[in-house]
DNA sequence: GCATGATCATGC
DNA sequence: GCATGATCATGC
């Protein structure tokens, strides 16, 4: 279907006039802002709104070129739902780019890349997801042309390098999203059985495509929203309550509104980073001075005010990393954990590591790619180790960037199918225990043994949560 | 000494 | 008020 006009509305050569025009769509829907005999063309269907906005809106023909939308301006148009929340509007999924393709991205550097010469520029259209609507009454929240500060394409950069780098070893089938800091490769296709072929192996790989993680889009909606003026009260789009499953085919992802006064970057400025060195070998780097220091000593060096002791080993970490707000910026936005451990002095971990409480009534309603469980998997740790010396002080033995392996995470998930079946089968007295050495182990999490929440079958259980191991996480860190 | 159960401190 | 991250307490 195609509505190409011979003049178009807006000059393909101008910058500022295809802003101008795209803003025009910004509190609209895509039905108030096409003429009437183009609606009458609407067409149904889940994932589209995209393709019928750059058809009926831009009147770009739709192609899966390597080259952009506005090839004369070399911009990306990019439709993607935000959801809303009690404290107001984030990312409702990951921003996708285009399939990887496993042949042709290595054979490129960045700059050259089919991901850069397509992605330069983005403009960004942000709607409002609501599940009892159509996508062409979905509101535009905010229309904005994006480009990446210099600070994160430098990140964005390693991670292509670090996506392309498996692919030139090989090693495809081996990438996890958790490698990454702000540019991921996640999975798309229809399940686990799209599988592509690579270059240099002869084994299979997930398909794979790039995509901007859900947390960095939340930095991008905070900075547009706090430049803009509000035209129009979003409370009265608001859904009404409906008794429709929320999607349950998304991914989880929880849902989060970044505070921009809350955030500070780790790296202030790009000249900070030596030749050839990575975000992550920077963030090493401002760690190693520290090594073999008691957490005394280095409380003194910058002379902290430690009141809570709880907290005390996650506030030396981020004394050292320079951060004096409360959040690190570059975490934040890559969604990268950060967790200290603690280490006897004989290198065994006293304790596990807990997670959150098993939501029992979601749980069974959940496959495993789109659970709780996967999604903190998937992550990328930063584990901050200190360790007890002859006097029993804790001394910063190391840091370590961490994903988990997908044999291991394979295991996660074997685990995830017993616990979820065990609560299918109303049986809480049999979840894997931390004996039965399988990484991760079910164990109680509440406020006392009253603290209960409600099961499937009705009933009330106490909580529990998601553990680690301390054995794998000694294995890990050793 | 370790596995398991229980509960505290904090922040949202 | 409650979830989360962290740690304590008990019993085998």
């Amino acid at each position: 279907m195609k509505f190409l006009l011979t003049e178009l509305p807006y000059d393909k050569t101008d910058i500022h006039s295809v802003i101008n025009y795209a803003k025009t769509i910004e509190g609209k829907t895509l039905r108030e802002v096409i003429p009437a005999d183009i609606v009458e063309h609407e067409y149904k269907g889940k994932g589209g709104l995209g393709q019928k906005v750059e058809e009926m809106f831009f009147f770009i023909e739709n192609n899966s070129d390597a080259l952009p939308d506005l090839q004369e301006l070399g911009v990306e148009i990019k439709t993607t739902p935000l959801k809303q929340i009690q404290r107001g509007l984030v990312s409702k999924e990951r921003l996708v780019f285009s399939i990887i393709n496993y042949d042709e991205e290595h054979a490129f550097s960045f700059s050259t890349s089919t991901f850069w010469k397509k992605n330069n520029h983005l403009l960004l259209l942000f709607y409002i997801h609501e599940s009892e609507k159509i996508d062409i009454d979905y509101i535009f929240k905010i229309v904005r042309l994006w480009r990446f500060p210099p600070a994160d394409l430098k990140i964005i950069k390693d991670d292509w390098t670090t996506i392309v780098t498996k692919i030139r070893n090989g090693k495809a089938h081996e990438i996890s999203e958790g490698d990454t800091i702000y540019l991921g490769a996640c999975t798309k296709g229809a399940n686990k059985e799209s599988l592509r072929k690579q270059p240099f192996s002869t084994e299979m790989a997930m398909q794979r495509a790039f995509s901007l993680k859900s947390k960095y889009l939340n930095f991008i909606i905070e900075k547009s929203l706090a430049g803009e003026d509000v035209s129009f009260d979003i409370n009265e789009y608001l859904p009404i309550l409906s008794d429709t499953l929320n999607g349950s085919d998304d991914p989880y992802i929880p849902y989060k509104k970044f505070n921009l006064n809350e955030l500070e970057p780790i790296v202030k400025n790009i000249n900070e980073y030596s030749t050839g060195e990575t975000f992550e070998q920077l963030v090493t780097r401002k760690f190693e001075p520290f090594f073999g220091k008691t957490d005394e000593e280095i409380i003194d060096v910058f002379d902290l005010d430690i009141s809570s002791a709880k907290s005390k080993f996650y506030l030396i970490a981020k004394a050292i990393l320079g951060i004096s707000k409360k959040k690190i910026e570059e975490f934040e936005k890559s969604d990268i954990e950060m967790k200290t451990i603690r280490l006897e002095n004989s290198g065994v971990l006293k304790e596990s590591m807990s997670f959150a409480q098993i939501k029992y009534k979601e749980i069974v309603e959940e496959e495993w790619e789109e659970s709780y469980w996967n999604y903190i998997l998937t992550k990328r740790f930063f584990f901050v180790v200190f360790q007890k010396d002859e006097n029993d002080n804790f001394v910063l033995r190391k840091v370590q960037f961490w994903t988990m392996p997908l044999n291991d995470l394979e295991k996660a998930r074997l685990f995830w199918e017993d616990t979820k079946q065990k609560i299918l089968n109303d049986d809480y007295e049999n979840f894997i225990k931390i004996s039965d050495n399988r990484i991760c182990h079910v164990r109680p999490k509440g406020a006392d043994s009253f603290d209960l929440m409600e099961t499937p079958s009705g009933r009330m259980e106490k909580k529990k949560c998601y553990w680690l191991n301390a054995s794998y996480i000694k294995s890990i860190v050793q």
